[in-house]
DNA sequence: GATGAATGAGGATTCATTCAT
DNA sequence: AATGAATGAATCCTCATTCAT
C-alpha cells in the first residue's frame, strides 16, 4: 500500500483517483512544463508515486501516454467550438472566447501542451491539424464571417485575425510565469482571469469595430 | 572532406561561413524545431557535417551553445526596442511592431526559440526575463503609455495589451506550419509577411482606437 | 484423454484440455522455436490465452515450466531405448531408429527442444547428460556392440557413430524449415517421414556394412 | 588507458587485436554459447573489457553485431564449397568434408552459431537459406550427383543424404560438451578431430558404397 | 581544429515474479 | 483458478562529454 494522502507540495492532488487518472494528471503537468522530450517516464512515475514499470500497465508507451494527455486537453475545445457554432447567430463570437479561456483556465497546462505541440511543427502539426486545429479553425472562420463588424476587414485578413486571437488566448497562459514576475500577481487567479477575459472581449470587439 | 557545395535541401546554407557560424545556424534551426531537450548534440553535429566532439572546440557545452543561440536571436530585439524608445514620440509604437516582425521574419526560428523558452517557464523564464523580456516589457510599457488612444484602456489592462501584441507577433511564426497547411501559402513569404505586418498594424491601431 | 479437433490455425489445439496441458503445449512450441532465453512468459501466456500471472498457478516459475516441458519430451526416449535394449538381440538396432523417429515425428518440437539444450552446453548438458543423454548413450553403445557388422569399425569409432546417428535423426527435424524451402514439401508429412525413416535405416545399414 | 594485456582465463585472447576484432571474438563465443536472445550486450562488453556504450562505436546494434559474427563464420564455408565445386571431378566430395571440418575446427563456435540459427527457423532460416545454406546445398547436390556410388541411392534420397552429412559434421561440434563428458577427452583436440575426420570420410564412403 | 574511441549517467521498455482480489 | 496492478532487475540503446591523436 504505497499511496500517500494529502500531498503538500505542488504535486497534483491524487487522493482517491484511479491510478490511470493520476498518471494522466502528472503527465499533463510535466509534459506541459518540460515538453515531450524533456519529460522522463521515470519523472512521471515518481510524481505519481509509482514504479516506472507500472506505468506500462496503464499505457503502452510514452508516446501513447502523451497522446492520451493531448486528447484529454483538446477534445473539449473542439466540442466548445462546435457547440457555439451550432448555436449560431448573434454575439456568439465573443462568447466563444470566454468559453475557451474558461476551458484553459481550468487547467492552464492544457494551453501549454497545445503550444508545445504547435511549436513542434512538422509531424505534430499534421496530427494536430487533422484532428483538432483544422476543425476549430473552420468553425471559427464560419463564426467570424457571420459576425457584425467583420466587413471592416478584408477576407484575407480573417485567418490572421483568428490566428491572432488564438495566440492571444493561448499565449496568456504560456506567459503566465513571466506575467507573474512582472505583475506580482498570479495570472491564473480567478480575478486575473476575469480581467483577461474582459480584456480579450474588449480587444476582439475593438478589432471588429464594435462596442462591447 | 565532408562538405559539398550547392546543397539542394533545406539544410542551412553554409558554404564559406566559419565553423562557429555554421554550428550556430544548425543549432538555431534544430533547437527551434525540437526544443532544447529534443535536440541532440550529435544531430547538430551531423547537420553541420562535423564530428560531435568537434563542437566542443567551439562551444563549451550544449547549454552554452543554446545560450549563444538565444543571445543571437534576442539581443537585437532588445536593441530595437531601446532604439525606438529613445527616438521617443509620435506614432513610434506601431513602428516597433514592423521592426520586430522584420527581425523575426529574417529568421523565423528566432521566434520559435523564444516561444520555446517562454513555455519552459520556471528557470528559463527567470533567465529570459532578467536579460531580455523584462527590459523589453518595460520599454513597451513606456512606449504604449505615451501612445495616443491608450486612454481608452485602464492602466491594469496595459500589461495584457502588451502581452497580447507580443503573442500575436510571435505566435504568427510558430503557427506558420499550420497556417501554411490551411492557406496553402507560405506564411514566411515576403508577401505574406507584408500582409501580416499590415494586419498587425491595423489590429494595434484598432485596439488603441486610432486610424492606421 | 479426449481430443476435439476443429483446429484452424497453427496454434496448439486447446479446446477441452486442462489448462496445465495447454500451457505445456504452448511452452513446448515456443521454447522449441525461440529457446529458453528467447521465450517470454507473457508470450506463452498469450498463446494459451491466459494472464501471465495465472501461469504461476500451474508452475512455480519459468525454469520449472521449461524442465517440465523437457521431461515430457525426453522421458519417452529413454523409455524407448531401455525397452529395446531389454528386448535385446538381432536387428533391434535399426528398429530403435524407427521408434525414435516416430517419437519425434509426433512432436517435432521435442527434437528442437533437445537440440537447443544440447547447444546450450555447460550446465544444461550436465543436467541433460545426467538424466537422459548418458543412459541413452550407454544403451545405444550396448546395442551397437551387439550389432552385426560393427566389427568393421574400431571401438573408438563407436561413440562417433552413435553421435552421428543421433545428429542425423535429430538434425532432420531442426532442418525442417530449410528442407521445406528447398524441397517444396513438408518434411513432417507422413510420407516425408517414411522416406526419412527408410533413408536412416539404409544409412545405418550401410555404415554397419549390412543389407537392409 | 583501460586496456588489460594477457588475460588469463578462458576469455578470448585479445592482446594487440583491434577493438572491433575483440568484440567480434567475444560475441562469437557468447552468441555461440547462449544464442542471440541469451546474450546480453553488457556481457559481451564485459568480456571485451569495454563499456557497453563503447560497443556502439563499432556496431550499430546487437542485431548488426550478430549478423557480422554470422557473416564471418559462414562466408568461408560458402567459399570452400564453391572452390571445391569448381575444382570439380574425382573424389572431391570427400575432400569437402575434411575442408569443412577443418573450417569449423578452427572455431567450433562457428558450428554452434550455425546450429543456433538453424534452430531458430522462420525468419532466421530465410536469411540463412538465402545467403548461405541454399548455395551450399546446391553445390553439394551437384557434387554428390557427380560422385561415384551415388547410383545406389534414389534421387529423392540425395537431399536427405546431404542433410544427414551436414548434421553429422555440425552436430559433432555442438555435442562436444557431451562427448567430452562421455569420452573423458576433448573432442576439439587435434587428435580427436583427426579421428572424427577419418570417421566422417568412412561414413560417407560407406554410405556411397565406396572404399575409402 | 578535427576525429575515433571511450564512458558514466540516464532513458524507454521488457521481464519474471508477487500479491490482493 | 484467474486477473490487474505493482515492482526490482535487466535490457538495449542514447546522450553529453572527454581525451589522446
Amino acid at each position: 500500500m504505497n499511496r500517500r494522502m494529502a500531498r503538500a507540495g505542488k504535486k497534483t492532488d491524487d487522493s482517491a483517483l484511479s491510478t490511470r487518472e493520476r498518471i494522466l494528471l502528472s503527465s499533463e503537468r510535466l509534459f506541459a512544463e518540460k515538453g515531450f522530450a524533456g519529460t522522463a517516464i521515470r519523472d512521471i512515475a515518481a510524481d505519481v508515486g509509482l514504479n516506472p514499470a507500472s506505468l506500462y500497465n496503464h499505457f503502452p508507451g510514452k508516446q501513447e501516454l502523451y497522446e492520451a494527455v493531448l486528447d484529454r486537453a483538446l477534445a473539449p475545445v473542439a466540442e466548445i467550438v462546435r457547440e457555439i457554432a451550432e448555436a449560431g447567430e448573434g454575439e456568439t463570437d465573443l462568447m466563444i472566447i470566454d468559453r475557451i479561456v474558461d476551458h484553459f483556465a481550468r487547467r492552464p497546462e492544457w494551453a501549454t501542451l497545445l503550444q508545445h505541440e504547435t511549436l513542434a511543427g512538422g509531424e505534430s502539426i499534421t496530427r494536430l491539424a487533422g484532428r483538432w486545429l483544422a476543425p476549430i479553425y473552420e468553425q471559427a472562420l464560419g463564426a467570424i464571417r457571420r459576425s457584425p463588424g467583420v466587413a471592416s476587414w478584408q477576407d484575407e485578413d480573417l485567418p490572421l485575425l483568428i490566428c491572432g486571437m488564438h495566440n492571444m488566448v493561448l499565449g496568456y497562459f504560456s506567459m503566465a510565469p513571466f506575467l507573474e514576475r512582472m505583475l506580482g500577481q498570479d495570472p491564473r487567479s480567478p480575478e486575473a482571469l476575469d480581467r483577461q477575459k474582459l480584456f480579450l472581449r474588449q480587444a476582439a470587439a475593438r478589432m471588429l469595430g464594435r462596442e462591447v
